[in-house]
DNA sequence: CAAACTCCCGGAAACGTTTACAGCAGGCAG
DNA sequence: CTGCCTGCTGTAAACGTTTCCGGGAGTTTG
């Protein structure tokens, strides 16, 4: 009862007022200790030596309510389980580190509620700003990004007049490139095995598909093209739905995840990669170099677009006033031996991890 | 010059005393209408009405610091590149998930600077609890876990006095279901690669392999094993080194990541999988069941481990009082083609996604 | 018709920190 | 000896919420 001030949290643990009280000082020449700024050498050892009696630990919450920052970043992916979101994230990662920030990296599986729930969330203040990747956007999306509270940058395709900070590539004329590849190969019945049409990949990549069909001349056969989801197993599933009814000699699939359940379906079904059946992927990850034989993939650049996406989230954190930016990144080819004209009998040496492979 | 009260957050975002004045309350009735909670009709329309002319969305660090929770909970992980942990990951967030919060995950990188540092921040109340994965552990290390201000659950190997909740399995007779799986099927020159003898599932495997051998009587040749880190690259360079002094008759690998390595050293050396050399891999993620020929692996049930870990998360969140528990999970053998008697000449169909397979 | 009870409201305290400001002591220059 | 400057210190306000509490108006009950 006769207890003056109340000098402990809630649940018991010290507080700024605790270690003043027992050093004897106020809680403003405790604060100064504390953040080594200021106080005689006498009251620096009494205050520190009474945050450690008392295993003081300052309170990062009230510290940023005062501060109006966290030091924290997110980045919101739709599925942590693909390596294209692993490779960004550790681009993201270092820029984010280099900054004394710290990244943390949240899974919204791809549903639009899930994702818009987190801006309504996360973004009111609990990170300093945001990067996310939506595979779908809708305008309700649109208008949580626009008006965050945080700042917030956008990896994928966006509206032109969106204001909002976008990192782009251009997977349409990625899958341009695949084509390309697989027509100066020889190959003629092309098959294409997508994700979602419902998705703003989706439906770039099924554009992309078409149009360098188009422009090669070769007449679209609907049987060689198959749709899932972005995962191994849907990829697998597709592919055996599209050879059951088509002969492709080639097959372009959406991601690398797709392309592995792809080539699994094609080993399944006697057909030899790449001898019967060309396969490219999409994204070059690790995953492609990890395969036998090792995939050709359209590289859309993650790591780069990772890197340049976090660069923009800092430098508008420093300067909200920014005008919103976009910037673009190429996707180039690596070519490798599941569409290679003449088949190695063994796989390649492992190349040097992160370095891009030679483009077509 | 003449503002009575400043009504603006500092970077001119609308508070609930913004919201107030323009309906002509206080920011007590404010603050109940926006949390739902009373208010008369009338009082209710002109808050809702003002705070959406106004944009005004709550600040979260403002609330937490009032409620003393946030709604978080983060993961801390070595490598997110490992789908170990993307399988972690997904079990723990969907529990976290159902009980209302929402996940964050954090990579270390395996540094222990990297995660003590990650500890005395994140730890700090920037959320409500946390569940750790160390590779590494040192006393410091512990220490910062035991005194942490937020509730934490470390998954992996603990001393088994700490005072921490903890979720195990135990790696050493994991090893040892592959050792007795290959023994069976006849391998007698059985190699090891592993990952760091300086972490703590790294030194446990390797007991495990002594102990299983030692079991069989079959006396260990040590050019048949190998350390590297727990990386595919990693594996198939030590799978090389090994490989150019040895003739194993199978290789036991200390997670998938490292089997995929060996499977292609063991390809690019002209050796077939499983005939000339049988293959087991531990973690048993789906990136087994990706390879051709599918990898046999031992379970450490990952899965079950995340949810358990999370379970015990959201019991000590809510009664920080319990004693510190410590549970543990059986591993199994999912014994597939890699190590397959008879070879098999297509790979197997897919197998559903989830379900542990047969166990050996 | 008075008393008791409900509802709703506003003032103010609280969460734990940082920081602007003013006061005070001591040292030095005039 | 007086005045000023310097270096510390403590008081109090602020960050943006939620919530306790007391009071007033309106309604029901005895």
């Amino acid at each position: 009862m006769g207890r003056k001030r109340l000098q402990e949290s809630a649940d018991g643990r010290p507080t700024v007022h605790t270690v003043a009280a027992r050093a004897g000082v106020s809680i403003a020449s405790a604060s100064r200790v504390l953040n080594g700024v200021g106080g005689s050498p006498e009251t620096v050892r009494k205050v520190r030596e009474a945050a450690a009696e008392v295993g003081y630990v300052p309170n990062a919450i009230a510290r940023s309510l005062q501060s109006q920052r966290t030091g924290l970043v997110a980045l919101a992916v739709e599925d942590i389980g693909n390596p294209v979101y692993v490779e960004m994230m550790r681009a993201i990662e270092s820029v984010v580190a280099a900054s004394g920030r710290q990244l943390l990296v949240h899974a919204t599986g791809g549903q639009i509620a899930n994702e818009t729930a987190l801006l309504r969330r996360l973004a009111h203040r609990y990170v300093d700003g945001m990067i996310v990747s939506p595979i779908r956007v809708t305008d309700d999306h649109l208008a949580a990004l626009v008006d965050s509270p945080v700042p917030v940058v956008v990896v994928g395709q966006l509206a032109a007049d969106a204001p909002v900070d976008n990192v782009r590539t251009d997977s349409r004329t990625g899958v341009g490139l695949a084509v390309d590849h697989l027509v100066a190969a020889g190959r003629r019945r092309i098959g294409f095995v997508n994700g979602p049409l419902d998705t703003v990949p989706g439906t770039a990549r099924d554009a992309g598909f078409r149009a360098a069909l188009a422009r090669h001349g070769i007449a679209l056969d609907e049987r060689l093209v198959e749709v899932g989801d972005f995962r191994y197993a849907a990829g697998r599933a597709a592919t055996e739905r599209l050879l059951a009814r088509a002969q492709p000699d080639a097959l372009v699939c959406a991601n690398d995840l797709i392309a592995v359940g792809a080539l699994h379906a094609l080993l399944a079904a006697g057909r030899r990669v790449p001898e019967d059946v060309a396969l490219v992927g999409m994204d070059d990850t690790e995953l492609a170099r990890m395969m036998f034989p090792q995939l050709s993939s359209v590289s859309l650049g993650s790591a780069e677009r990772g890197r340049r996406a976090a660069e923009l989230l800092l430098q508008r954190i420093a300067d909200p006033a920014l005008p919103p930016r976009r910037e673009q990144v190429a996707p180039s080819l690596a070519a490798r031996a599941s569409s290679a004209a003449i088949p190695l009998l063994v796989p390649e040496p492992a190349p040097a991890p992160r370095t891009p492979e030679v483009t077509a």
